[in-house]
DNA sequence: CCACGGATTGGCT
DNA sequence: GCCAATCCGTGGA
């Protein structure tokens, strides 16, 4: 079957909300050099620029947000709060600007790597694991994805996801979005339920 | 465990 | 000038 294959184009141009929970359960792969950096999506937030007051790209297209506005495929990071980067998945057709906010990844391969650029040093507690990529900005800073990246095209081999068998839905929750201020009653935020990398109920 | 506030750049009103 | 799709440390229960 197609497990282990890197999704394709295919896969991101099609619905904000579908593609949001299929990502759910699939490796989401950063390769550095000679390194591999993996962990699974178990948290992700569908932003709809079209009706969503909260989405970068409901006031339309503007120098920060003009990756959004592309046909699925590329990588969508933004920076905020001063010193923090986020990462989406942008999809849908050309022009749509709808993307899915990577919330929270389960650490698989290059664990100390990630723990390297995340806190700069070799040991670590089990709080600061669990700490490691269970939040948009801290999974960015475990994988160096930072300005630079944006725009990065996910079927390139530099930052990829890979494909795996669609979760039981049973698996998935369904909630609203986090540290949003306008559209907060849409319930667009998807997570693997029990799961710690969660970042919140 | 929870609530609160400071950090710190840059986008856009 | 305002404030953000966040994180972390602090202080109290």
């Amino acid at each position: 079957m197609d497990i282990k294959q890197k999704l394709t184009q295919k896969f991101y141009t099609r619905d904000v909300h579908i593609v949001a929970k299929e990502l759910l359960g699939k490796l989401f792969v950063r390769r550095i050099g000679r390194e591999i950096i993996s962990g699974i999506i178990v948290e992700v937030e569908a932003y709809d620029g079209s009706i969503d007051e909260a989405s970068h790209s409901f006031r339309g297209k503007t120098k920060r947000n003009e990756v959004m506005f592309n046909e699925g495929g590329p990588l969508y990071v933004y920076f905020t709060y001063g010193m923090h980067f986020c990462a989406n998945v942008v999809t849908g057709k050309e022009d749509e600007s709808k993307a899915v906010l990577i919330r929270a990844l389960q650490p698989v391969g290059g664990i100390d790597l990630m723990i390297k650029n995340r806190y700069n040093k070799k040991e670590i507690t089990r709080k600061e694991f669990v700490n490691l990529t269970n939040g948009p900005a801290k999974l960015c800073k475990a994988f160096k994805i930072e300005r630079a990246k944006n725009g990065t095209a996910l079927t390139g081999n530099e930052i990829f996801i890979l494909n795996s068998p669609k979760l039981n839905p049973s698996k998935i929750a369904s909630a609203t979005r986090i540290g949003i201020k306008k559209s907060v009653d849409l319930p667009w935020r998807y997570y693997i339920k029990d799961n710690l990398f969660v970042s919140k109920k």
